[in-house]
DNA sequence: TGCTTGGTTGAATGTTCAATCAACTCATCT
DNA sequence: AGATGAGTTGATTGAACATTCAACCAAGCA
């Protein structure tokens, strides 16, 4: 096994262990016995356990199209089809799951209370990704919806009822709370596009 | 002082420190410190640490009503103002904390990846009696809603945004994602109590 | 052949943690 | 007075923790 082998292999375990237990929950000891690493190894590639909290954010950031967009949006092409197909991938995470997990970078947000700048900056742009690929979405949708509509406020809006839906969904573990949320969405986004495009509703 | 004081300057100070650290940063010795307790003393009314986090639970769900609604909620009346009164008051939170706390039920909701049973059940009857008192805001409102409206699903919906928002606005530092989200929000239910009471967007 | 360099090994370190417990205090009751 | 028991004290325990390090290995090059 090479260098690259070893380092990717501690970083994918770590992306692992860190969605299913959380960061702080996760030993060094659990990456180490599951990747079947040693410790050594692991402190020749990372100065300690942020740094490969910060590798792991980095993954996310630089993956999100290969790793999240591409397989929701495969056969899809309406923007506003793409918005809730990615919401759906959720849905389906939630399900196979057993409503037990949920989105990683939400989760690591709310668990690391004093975050280092590092680490929050890249949680941070973790979500604008997110949100942008959405904003993305309302603005090839632009000509149906209110022309007032700020598309980039939308998107971190559905960022924010997604990051609640799979929150309540998986308190109550039950999909029942993440469904009746999109519902609502869809029923506001719905209303948008069914409005007229001279409409203010600023 | 008598045992009745020590549960409870133990019950307090664990409620603080969860909010300021969460519940995993948070050290029994931590407890014991601030709040002047010995550990002898803790253990003789908490079997263990997690019992605290029980004790803290049961604390906010009993008192939501004083604790955080009459506060946002005085001298308001129009159930509308309400929904957004209470927001407001999140918002308050954020500012004077530079927006680094967030709510306490979300925090340790996405913290705690297994929790048990006891503790899940906890936070979800807490989100349930925070929705629930949203939800009966829009039945206050019943009349001036589309009269197909699932204000349970609402309410839901208005606390999905409230942690979606927090969330944002304490991973970057920024208000102006909360106050963006809520804007959007606002949109929605002012369309809703501007439509016809006859129409029907099921 | 011997040197250098990048990577590996795993026992050891020192710290922090939740939890324990035997000894104590003191108000209340008989 | 003597007994009872709820409550307190704080040193102690053993596990888990992140991290270190000296020894080691193997490929490439002089």
């Amino acid at each position: 096994m090479n260098a690259a082998d070893t380092r990717q292999r501690i970083l994918m375990t770590a992306m692992e262990l860190f969605w299913e237990k959380g960061y702080l929950s996760t030993s060094v000891a659990d990456i180490l016995s599951r990747s079947q690493v040693h410790s050594g190894s692991l402190y020749h590639f990372f100065p300690g356990k942020q740094d490969v909290l910060v590798g792991v954010l980095e993954l996310y950031r630089d993956g999100i199209d290969a790793m999240l967009l591409a397989p929701n949006w495969d056969g899809v092409d309406d923007p506003i089809d793409k918005v809730f197909a990615l919401l759906a991938g959720y849905r389906t995470h939630l399900i196979v799951t057993d409503c037990t997990y949920g989105c990683p970078i939400g989760s690591l947000a709310l668990e690391i209370h004093e975050p280092d700048p590092v680490v929050r900056e890249l949680m941070a742009a973790n979500f604008s990704n997110w949100s942008a690929a959405i904003a993305g979405c309302f603005e090839a949708a632009a000509d149906r919806l209110p022309k007032d509509t700020d598309r980039k406020a939308l998107g971190e809006f559905v960022l924010t009822v997604m990051e609640g839906a799979v929150m309540q969904a998986r308190t109550y573990r039950d999909i029942g709370y993440f469904d009746r949320n999109i519902a609502v969405l869809r029923d506001y986004i719905t209303i948008l596009l069914a409005t007229e495009k001279s409409a203010n509703f600023a």
